[in-house]
RNA sequence: GCUCGCAUAGCUCAGGUGGUAGAGCGCAUCAUUGGUAAUGAUGAGGUCCCCAGUUCGACUCUGGGUGUGAGCACCA
């Protein structure tokens, strides 16, 4: 006797044991040709698992998360597979799931084409309608090994040489493929119907660039054809939102040839900066910070005392003048410390909250730069505060209340907190990474929100908190970070006089919000497809005349507006009124104030916002009230 | 840095078996003074990314470089 819990707590009986296919079969025979695998009693199986004793089982399919992923494994599966049917030489490798579909990593003499993906997705298509049905089998390490080298499968070889060979190793197979995998898979290749390939890529076998390499290739794949065609309509969102683009269309910033990864701002992009900056400049004075500027070239030999020269050297862009070598400053704190260190520091002057718009210069690797996201010149927020031991819970407290504010003005309401503790190569006492883990965990805990925990990643000199964002896309971008350090300012020589007398080192914790201005600024850019809210909008409204009649109007009002501090300026331009309408609201400007007649008599101009909507004739101080109203709660409008 | 792709007018992109190129938008000039997402006409714009090589001749082919895109690796 056999009883099987199903997850709506129903309880059914057997006489002998049973398949997961044979379970649902008894349930429905919808149920049963939905089934992609089954859950007993928390694992995942394939649906010929015979369960034998009792056990809680619930039914996977398509619909749920774990159906899902399973259909996806299976897919990178049913793509090697047509890739070795069409292309023999092929070596397979690995190919797991990965957000959003698969991919599959092949050793083969060329790179594939896009026709070879045509081809290969026309062939999976096959190979899927073909509905070939997919086997699990065991085989011991020594037995796989020897097929696998019957085979010609050296990547294979190479994989399963390196698993411990326990209870046997499971394979799957369909058709003549056969794969190592964990499984567990669907029964039969029909059950994946909606994918796409995506593109291919190099990479490197086991992820070293040591190491040869591979040819990728990306896949998605869903439940259905109308899944998919919704993802691939995320991604043309995403395209059309890349802030590469509409930082051309909007007029934002440059690149060119001559300086790679450096940012040529324009007149409204720098805009948007200047507001973020100001906006960063208000909050550090609030917050106790105290705003420095430390130099561009700074000797080699404080880069060699930090440390930084050691390990990044090869990043950093140098200098020569008058026969002594310079770095440009890749980072800010050495000099901080710097700072910090001039005139004896007492006790009584920690927390030290020293701030700087730091401007760095790191030599990324050419292929790692993407538009404001990664670049090789860029400033940050940056900010050190020398404390004691006992000051950091407090200080991180406050600090993450500070990163919620700020992400929550600028539009972000979703952010993700992680909490990287000890690597295993690391300095300082195992006492004092105790204390600093302790107190982030404590300050952490104490925001009363869910954290995830990163064990063995934090930096060598100390733990830290990671704070990322989630854009309007549900992507997430890390930015803020507060990290514990204690090594630079021992390694630097800083020093404070305790209340008894004695010298001590202080702590130094590292942190920044935007982490760069650029890269923010092209999330920003992204969140709000170019249309950003009003407070930072570099033209918070437009005045248009329809006729020359009205062009003295115009400029009266867009007089008045400037002089009260908004950013406002008039198109005066020989052009019909429904032209300019257009030109602007592709402009993404908040507000067109529209200027004829009627309006010059009433004294009032009509308003219109960039959707469209019609926001009637109103004058000038009801205008303004609604920018400023906008500007105040940082409007999203 | 690695793999593969791309580089043509200010922008977005066409194009040609090797004989120096074209559209739309933008820009300029003129006409037009028009009420809420594109007024019309005319015109000016190009070392076809750079450097070598092959060739009578290279924007086109070959090699090298630079930048850039997707991914990998890296990211103090």
């Amino acid at each position: 006797m056999l009883t099987i819990t199903l997850p709506d707590g129903s309880k059914r009986e057997f006489d002998q044991q049973l398949t997961v296919y044979e379970l649902a079969e008894s349930i429905g025979p919808g149920l049963a040709k939905a089934a992609i695998a089954g859950k007993v009693d928390g694992e995942l199986v394939d649906t010929s698992f015979e369960i034998s004793q009792d056990a809680e089982v619930a039914i996977i399919t398509s619909r749920d998360q774990e159906g899902l992923e399973i259909i996806r494994h299976s897919c990178a599966h049913l793509m090697a597979n047509a890739v070795q049917n069409l292309f023999p030489s092929a070596q397979v490798t690995i190919g797991p799931v990965i957000e959003n579909g698969f991919f599959y990593d092949f050793a083969f003499e060329r790179s594939f084409t896009p026709e070879d993906l045509e081809a290969i997705e026309k062939e999976m298509l096959r190979l899927s309608k073909e509905g070939l049905t997919v086997n699990r089998s065991l085989m011991s390490r020594d037995e796989a090994v020897a097929m696998f080298k019957e085979m010609g499968e050296e990547y294979k070889v190479q994989i399963i040489e390196s698993i411990p060979d326990e209870q046997g190793l499971s394979f799957y197979k369909q058709g003549d493929f056969i794969d190592l995998c964990r499984g567990p898979h669907v029964p039969n290749t029909s059950h994946i119907k909606a994918f796409k390939l995506m593109s291919v890529a190099g990479a490197y076998w086991r992820g070293d660039s040591n190491d040869e390499m591979l040819q990728r290739i990306y896949g998605t794949a869903w439940t259905d054809k109308k899944e998919l065609k919704q993802y691939l309509h995320l991604l043309e969102e995403a395209e059309r939102r890349d802030h590469r683009k509409i930082g051309k269309k909007l007029n934002l910033f440059h690149f060119q040839e001559e300086a790679p990864g450096m940012v040529f701002w324009h007149p409204h992009g720098w805009r948007i900066y200047q507001i973020t900056k100001q906006y960063m400049q208000t909050l550090f004075e609030e917050n106790g910070y105290q705003e420095i500027n430390t130099p561009q070239l700074v000797d080699y030999s404080l880069w060699d005392k930090s440390g930084h020269s050691a390990k990044f050297a090869e990043h950093m862009f140098s200098v020569e003048s008058d026969s002594r070598m310079y770095a440009i400053k890749p980072m800010n704190c050495p000099c901080h410390v710097q700072v910090f260190n001039q005139g004896l520091k007492s006790y009584r002057d920690l927390p030290l909250r020293l701030a700087e718009f730091g401007s760095c210069h790191r030599y990324e690797p050419s292929g790692s730069m993407h538009g404001l996201m990664r670049v090789r010149s860029f400033t940050q927020d940056d900010g050190h505060i020398f404390c004691t031991e006992d000051q950091i819970q407090g200080e991180v407290s406050e600090f993450i209340d500070l990163v919620y504010k700020v992400y929550k003005d600028f539009g972000f309401e979703e952010i993700i907190l992680r909490l990287s503790t000890r690597p295993e190569q690391r300095v300082g006492e195992d006492e004092e990474w105790d204390q600093a883990e302790a107190a982030l965990q404590e300050a952490l805990d104490n925001t009363g929100r869910d954290w995830q925990l990163l064990p063995g990643e934090g930096a060598f000199y100390g733990p830290k908190v990671e704070f990322a964002l989630k854009d309007c896309m549900g992507r997430e971008q890390q930015c803020g970070t507060i990290q514990v350090d204690f090594s630079m300012p021992g390694r630097l020589g800083a020093q404070f006089v305790a209340e008894d007398n004695t010298r001590h080192t202080p702590v130094m914790l590292h942190r920044a919000i935007f982490g760069s201005f650029e890269r923010f600024i092209g999330i920003l850019i992204e969140h709000y497809e170019g249309a950003f809210p009003v407070w930072l909008s570099p033209i918070q409204a437009m005045v248009l005349n329809i006729t020359d009649k009205q062009a003295d109007y115009c400029e009266k009002i867009v007089d008045s507006l400037k002089n009260k501090g908004f950013r406002v300026e008039s198109d005066l331009r020989n052009e019909k009124v429904g032209f300019k309408i257009r030109e602007h609201t592709v402009q993404r400007i908040p507000y067109l104030l529209v200027a004829g007649d009627k309006e010059v008599d009433a004294n009032t101009v009509s308003v219109r916002d960039r959707t469209g909507n019609d926001l009637g004739v109103m004058d000038i101080a009801q205008f303004e009230a609604l920018l400023q109203q906008d500007i105040e709660n940082y409007s999203r409008t």
